[in-house]
DNA sequence: TGTTAAAACTATACAAAGTATAGTATAAAA
DNA sequence: TTTTATACTATACTTTGTATAGTTTTAACA
């Protein structure tokens, strides 16, 4: 996926309940985020580095059915380049590498707890074995839902 | 973009802070959502539709640069499809068409909030005139950022 | 009463991107 | 010494997306 840089969107905001961004904005920052997220795969391999804590290429390769060694490779520099993640040499022997989020990558997982919710609220009958929709406590009771989104929420 | 069903995804899950849900999962949600979502230019379309209102075809086109009528076209049928659009007939005489949010288009707005969020913390310095980075209240002050995600968080 | 214009597509050829398969280099384990 | 594992890279092929142009319907205009 490749979005070129030129940036028409804001022009025409027509007036009823329209969401309108109280700053000025010169790059839609969706398209911007899409940019580096929107690409076939990425959204699946930070997951598998940062949720699933899959973290080797064989074991992301193992994990995400449909994804090629090239593409993997390409997939990892891509966000090695933008910041998201960096790889920690764990032997030098045979060449073992771990791949991890950085704090930018971290923030790129609020995304995807909401694209969990989403599934799991609409495609429920294919998500679970009890096809019941369920919300985010329901499947992170663990997970403190509403402080995930901190970073980007000022609490004043 | 096309996600094949089989999944193996959630069969390795190696022990240091994985967020593991707490039930039986038979089909990864994320993939399931971006199996819709994640096709390059649906969420820009649904952004369009559902953030600025901007519901008819060729204004989409004019809208989105790079966009082609084809792939509108498929995309439109697509998320009509899936249930996250429908459209409403303004006139029938110059064949006047208006597309909008269904309520389960209308619940992959947090995924577009959460792609401003992070857009606008990580690319301030092409997304804002000023460069500073912004929390969601700073951008969007009439919206009570923190109802947004009530849809996905149960508040017991 | 043509002619033009707008809306909403549709068709075709071409280009870019992704996929399948195989191969390379390194080094430890059997 | 052969096998296995890791982390890629190369090549040909296939799918998908892109650019350009054309179609249909009606309505307003001259």
């Amino acid at each position: 996926m490749q979005f070129t840089n030129s940036y028409k969107e804001e022009s025409v905001i027509p007036d009823d309940s329209v969401v309108r961004p109280k700053v000025k904005i010169i790059n839609c920052p969706i398209k911007t985020s899409l940019g580096i997220l929107g690409k076939k795969w990425t959204l699946l391999i930070i997951r598998d580095i940062g949720f699933l804590k899959i973290q080797r290429f064989n074991r992301i390769l193992d994990s995400i059915h449909g994804l090629t060694p090239r593409v993997l490779s390409m997939r990892l520099k891509e966000l090695e380049k933008e910041g998201l993640i960096e790889c920690i040499e764990e032997t030098k022997s045979p060449t073992r590498v771990l791949w991890r989020l950085t704090d930018k990558g971290k923030d790129t997982l609020p995304i995807l707890i909401m694209l969990t919710a989403f599934g799991s609220k609409w495609y429920s009958s294919i998500v679970f074995e009890d096809k019941m929709p369920r919300k985010l406590n329901e499947i992170f009771p663990q997970l403190e839902t509403k402080k995930i989104f901190n970073t980007y929420i000022n609490n004043s």
